[in-house]
DNA sequence: GATCGTGTCGGTACCGTTTCCAGTTTCGAT
DNA sequence: ATCGAAACTGGAAACGGTACCGACACGATC
């Protein structure tokens, strides 16, 4: 004498496949073998069983499946911050990868801290993902790779580059020929004086930038007037390191932001100190956020598709966990878009 | 006559608690005991474990714990969307908190679809989460709501109004005094015709920020003149609005763009349409964005602290997951930033 | 009529823990 | 010396599934 209401109230406790056993008079292993789709079953037995799960509202327990069969339908996810647009476009594209094979993910902000990305990796192995995608805060952190080399389920590494032995995957984009337009862009203009703000050198799209400028200047024929800021990739270091190229004698003619929360801070140092774009520096950003198309003028920029990025992590990732036990690598090209905040530099600075 | 290289790699089965036991020739349980802190281990037993624990470089299995335990240290988190800079700080914020209580976070898109919000719930329910966070695309759509009541655990609700029989904890900001000292600055600076660009009406900021600007309104005596363009708070239907806004005679002296989605449309169509601001149209953004300060002019906007949203969502969970049954609620302020994008109405459009 | 394959099904040994229970020892108190 | 409680330990039953193995029935085959 049980009313519906109680009879499918949320709290009563989940059916067991031993209760639909029971209900449906059949052993526990058929239940299983109607559920998994096993060949080895009769109509009739399927049908008493699946009556059976349908009145207990049975649905198997996820953690038991997984101890069984040794895998969590997870991954690891590892990123610098989440709060950084870049990254949470990769993490969008990621993600619904994962979802549509049935994977969930698991974040975790390491707060572009390395002992950090360490920490998470090692937590990661321990809850027992059956994969993980890492966008390291340095590449070069011993514990880092330490950690990594122990790690036995399938890597994927976001747009950084790790020695070879620990055998993951890899995408990447190729940086270097979005900076190098944008360079001879601005040459052509005629800058001679480039300032790159950037990160660390321990991080691929940093020396990669770096050296596309190079190449680009080299290609031109310009040898000695490199100028690169390196720092972290943060709003701080864009600032002061944008105060300080306003400081110099004689000063750099063009700006390139090595990345978004660089821009930040390079704008507002630039607002600050009522320096015109471009009428007194020329200015181009790496990754394309809200900021550069709307920003008065619009600002020049180095893209790339950043969901794509996170996407073919996924995929790469997908790739080994079905079998295919040889890492990849996948690069993704980068482009220049020139936009109003490039211009030939003052006459007096030339 | 193994090698140390091999004999450390990281492809060797992990050990079991069955194989400390072994080796330590003590009972299973009894390693269980030590390793978790049990008072009745005597000290002798004690150093034999975990000298067999260190020998074999055991590690408790997660899975195994959990199927036992009955909790998995995880929480779901379903959220509109991840690459949306809001957010992902609240995002963010949540996750350094659920982290730090040796929580992990399992992340879902739900692409702003109230069918795929029901979706993800379900399948955390499955995944046997311990909780959940959600910021909901849609806080009336029937199917949402039905998966919901059936959930079992925890619930916190982040910014958004839910049935008072779900039992969820619910952490909101308070949209109205942010919007109503905007609006009040627009009227005191002699705007009469503001219009408001915001999304639909089954999401809780929407109707407090379009109550907050009511009674602003009424509060000086403009009952007549309120213009709300309701759509979703996307970049496109912020494009689309504003253009519409912009055809409208007599014309809006002063927008309000309802989000920072809604806000890269209108600076877009505003752009385009060579309107200047504050001179042709003053402009105010709900939630601060880079662009809102670093705009020229920087744009007014009525902001909030995202990181804590996103923080005490996760506390409110945990103090739930911890014993506390009861359902808490907390209101956070949004406060009203004046800035250049705001001036008095031209003279003519007075 | 014995043999054999095939389609079904039940029994049971796991997966790796936690925890309860019962048994043994120790030890201070009477 | 004896008793009882407390400290310690091992065995085994869970937790909720999966999958292998063997049993059985049945028809087909020679």
């Amino acid at each position: 004498m049980r009313d519906g209401a109680n009879w499918s109230d949320a709290r009563r406790r989940r059916a067991s496949m031993r209760e639909v056993a029971e209900l449906a008079n059949v052993a526990i292993s058929s239940v299983s073998r109607v559920l998994s789709g096993h060949p080895d079953v009769s109509s009739d037995m399927r049908e008493r069983v699946l009556e059976a799960v349908a009145q207990l509202e049975y649905e198997p327990d996820f953690l038991a499946q997984s101890l069984r069969r040794g895998a969590t339908l997870s991954v690891g996810w590892v990123i610098g911050d989440i709060s950084n647009p870049l990254m949470a476009a990769i993490t969008s594209g990621a993600e619904s990868v994962l979802r549509g094979a049935g994977y969930s993910m698991l974040l975790m902000n390491s707060e572009n801290d390395p002992d950090l990305d360490a920490a998470h990796i090692r937590f990661f192995q321990t809850r027992r993902v059956d994969g993980m995608i890492l966008s390291l805060a340095s590449e070069r952190r011993p514990s880092t790779l330490e950690v990594l080399s122990h790690v036995d389920v399938p890597i994927v590494v976001v747009d950084r580059e790790v020695p070879e032995h620990l055998h993951a995957s890899v995408v990447r984009n190729d940086h270097r020929p979005g900076i190098r337009a944008a360079v001879e862009h601005l040459v052509d203009l005629g800058h001679r004086r480039i300032a790159l703000i950037t990160g660390a050198l321990d991080l691929w799209p940093v020396r990669e930038r770096i050296a596309g400028m190079h190449e680009a200047l080299a290609g031109r024929g310009i040898t000695d007037e490199t100028i690169t800021l390196t720092g972290s990739l943060s709003a701080e270091h864009g600032e002061a390191a944008t105060e300080e190229i306003l400081r110099m004698d004689p000063r750099p003619t063009a700006i390139i932001a090595g990345g978004n929360q660089v821009l930040a801070g390079c704008v507002r140092a630039l607002t600050r100190h009522g320096v015109s774009i471009p009428g007194d520096m020329s200015f181009v950003t790496c990754d394309e956020v809200a900021l550069s198309e709307l920003h008065t003028p619009p600002i020049a920029s180095v893209g790339r598709d950043t969901v794509a990025l996170g996407r073919i992590a996924a995929e790469l990732l997908l790739k080994r966990l079905t079998g295919v036990s040889e890492p990849e690598m996948v690069i993704l090209p980068t482009t220049f878009t020139a936009r109003a905040s490039c211009a030939p530099p003052a006459a007096g600075s030339r």
